[in-house]
RNA sequence: GGCAAGGUAGCUCAGUUGGUCAGAGCACACGGUUCAUACCCGUGAUGUCGAGGGUUCGACUCCCUCCCUUGCUACCA
């Protein structure tokens, strides 16, 4: 058995001298969707992210502020990884530029190819801009005006260390195209190999020390620190080692993949690998450039409301949604748009209506009737090998997919599976088998769905890490996961019980759409409107017509001024404690149950416009804070004495407010 | 400007070497169903396949022209 090499896999390092956002965060995202996956086929992955904070931006920020470069650095750093964190980032290791391993490698790297004479120095005349610092070429100048700052430039000479790419510039030409899957996708190989058709200059490395400080000194010319590409470049090998540890490099380089944005990818398709050919090593196996997501309305952003911060809606609805939106709306390597209204469509396509109401639609049953229990039977429905077959296609498809990073791709194979269950369960009509008492053929149904459940979850795992498992556990099997290359079509054991499900995926209401679109500000929750916590009242209609409210509104900043309330006031509004006894559906309506609650000694029925988030059987034996002294309402023809708080979610749904432990039955809450 | 890719249903897009290739998903309409998260299943409509011309028995699929969109065009101290 030969061991595989390591998957290993890098983003970009990340500019210090800003935070990051949905760019930076997306490349990273794909990255640690990668890793997942390979770790879930069974093999060592290692996936390296980090940042990059020397040069002069940094140093001018720093200076800015009036703290040093890495105090600077040090701060974006934690940022960084808080960002990463809170994306669940399953990175394996973090390097920084200014980390001694790193500078160690990178003089290293200078040191090697001025002994090979790829590096030399040479004088060249431009003009310079002093307040702006920097040099421009004859051609941007031709009025001899900085065309930043519109001042007078001056000609000046300046020393400084070139990198003699041009001398491989043919390898290069050649090695791309005898390695079709070198650079992805495809149109982007074009595009370098077109750029490549032009001569290629050497590269310029260093800068004098009086004009920039913050980087790593030349090993050579103590006068000069490297500039931008030898510094950032190599990290990719020296944080895996390189050159102290060559049998740690070895075991990891050449790198599985670089995952680039389509901004970077000359710098590494061109820049990086000739500095790997003059350092006389391997090329990565993969270059990947994906494209942008475009924030749609974001030539208006200042006028219309509606532009988000997509990052904002992890918060939202959640990560995993997040994840599944970004990797199933954009065909990796392409630009997409992005927009809230886009991620609520997919959201409740796929998620909500497909994959998490196979659940909801099944489990239920699955109890009622079965007393849960998953039974394998000798199957003998015309549909159920041909499921099986599909489940077996689907992951093959799956996989290739994944393996040549299209993720969308994945994610529509694995939903074909999905769809495909859905139908089978309207072509055998379970409930149906129930009444007929057909055991044997409604065992075979749910089985099937049960292991496309758990099929599906696994297939689903390196993009949703978080519910994935969520889906097992339903099932009722534990939340780990098979490697893949073991997972087969018909593992659900039998005898299997599934546990009382809740939806994993709440529907996100549509009537936010409709708000979106008419860019009202639903972002927005000026005081005084009706934005808190939505009482869940009488009323059906309470609760459902502010579903649009903002998932966190802002804690509205000092209470002060109108609006509020003493102490009296608030006690005119009786709120008790409250065991729900009974619940049952209002008939002839949707959002309304029946409930009949206990306080204390006393019994009474009221009605709550909840039907929507909670099943009777989930609220009964639930407390909960009912407003006591509420008149009392006719709804639907149902008395209700009371209501029942509840809150919004972020997902749109509503939790009805209970109490943090049992309290007793009818006591005041106060 | 140069190079490249693309313009196919309201939206996002599939369409191998020319002959059921006029499709999928979403959205929409209608019907069915009731297990379920107003869901699922089925059916349907809409398209001069960017425009014009040509090759061919026959072109979305090949050739030419035009219009439009997008990407790349590094570094140059």
């Amino acid at each position: 058995m030969t061991a595989q090499k390591p998957f290993y896999i890098t983003t970009p390092i990340y500019y210090a001298n800003a935070e990051l956002h949905i760019g930076h965060a997306f490349t990273t995202l794909a990255a640690d969707t990668a890793t997942r996956y390979q770790r879930a086929m069974g093999r060592e992955a290692w996936f390296l992210t980090g940042s990059d904070e020397h040069g002069q931006k940094v140093e001018q920020a720093a200076r800015a502020k009036g703290i040093t470069p890495l105090q600077h650095t040090d701060a974006l750093v934690e940022k960084f990884k808080a960002l990463w964190q809170r994306l669940d980032i399953c990175y394996d290791d973090f390097i920084r530029t200014t980390e001694e391993r790193h500078k160690k490698a990178v003089r290293h790297v200078l040191g090697q190819l001025y002994a090979k004479g790829d590096i030399y120095s040479d004088t060249y005349t431009g003009w310079y801009c002093t307040p702006c610092e920097r040099f421009w070429t004859e051609k941007e100048v031709p009025e001899k005006l900085c065309p930043d700052c519109h001042r007078p430039v001056e000609e000046l000479q300046e020393k400084n260390y070139f990198f003699r790419m041009s001398k491989y510039q043919q390898p290069l030409i050649d090695y791309i195209k005898a390695h079709p899957g070198f650079i992805r996708p495809e149109n982007r190989r074009n595009e370098v190999l077109g750029f490549l058709a032009q001569p290629l200059q050497d590269l310029c490395i260093s800068r004098p020390k009086k004009r920039l400080a913050w980087g790593i000194e030349i090993p050579f010319d103590p006068e000069y620190v490297t500039y931008v590409w030898f510094d950032a470049l190599t990290n990719y090998i020296s944080a895996i080692g390189y050159p102290d540890d060559m049998a740690r490099f070895h075991r990891y380089w050449p790198a599985s993949c670089h995952l680039v944005g389509k901004d970077i990818l000359t710098t590494h398709a061109v820049y990086w690998s000739t500095m790997l050919f003059a350092l006389g090593l391997p090329l990565p196996e993969m270059l990947f450039a994906h494209g942008w997501w475009v924030l749609s309305g974001g030539k208006m952003s200042k006028s219309v409301g509606n532009v988000v911060n997509p990052l904002d809606l992890v918060e939202k609805y959640g990560l995993d949604p997040f994840r599944f939106f970004l990797f199933r709306e954009m065909v990796f390597g392409a630009d997409a748009v992005f927009s809230e209204e886009s991620f609520i469509l997919r959201y409740n396509a796929d998620l909500a209506n497909d994959f998490g109401n196979l659940c909801q639609r099944t489990l239920p049953m699955l109890l009622k009737r079965r007393q849960g229990k998953f039974r394998r039977g000798p199957a003998t429905l015309p549909q159920t090998a041909e499921i099986a077959a599909l489940a077996r296609a689907v992951k093959a498809d799956y996989i290739a997919a994944m393996e040549g990073f299209l993720f969308h791709e994945a994610l529509k194979r694995t939903w074909d599976l999905i769809s495909r269950l859905n139908k089978f369960i309207d072509e055998t009509a379970p409930w149906k088998l129930a009444k007929e008492e057909k055991w044997a053929d409604l065992d075979e149904v749910f089985w099937t769905v049960g292991e496309g459940i758990r099929f599906c979850a696994h297939l689903v795992q390196p993009f949703m890490p978080h519910t994935a498992p969520k889906f097992l556990e339903q099932i009722g099997l534990p939340a780990t996961f098979l490697p893949l290359p073991q997972l087969e079509w018909g593992q659900l054991p039998d005898g299997t019980v599934c546990r009382e499900p809740s939806p994993i995926f709440p529907r996100l209401d549509t009537p936010r759409i409709e708000s979106l679109k008419k860019g009202e500000k639903a972002e927005k929750s000026p005081k005084g409107e009706k934005t808190a916590p939505a009482s869940t009242g009488v009323s059906p209609a309470a609760g459902q017509a502010t579903g649009g409210a903002p998932a966190a509104p802002p804690a509205a900043g000092g209470a002060t001024g109108e609006g509020l309330i003493d102490y009296d006031e608030f006690m005119k509004t009786h709120l008790a404690v409250a065991v729900v006894e009974t619940a049952e559906k209002v008939a002839g309506a949707d959002k309304l149950l029946r409930l009949t609650v206990r306080l204390g000694e006393e019994t009474r029925q009221l009605v709550a416009g909840i039907a929507l988030h909670y099943t009777p059987e989930q609220l009964i034996g639930k407390q909960v804070v009912i407003v006591k002294n509420l008149k009392p309402a006719r709804i639907r023809g149902v008395e209700s004495h009371g209501m029942i708080l509840a809150a919004g979610t972020p997902d749109g749904g509503l939790a009805v407010v209970t109490t943090d432990r049992p309290a007793t039955p009818g006591i005041r809450v106060k």
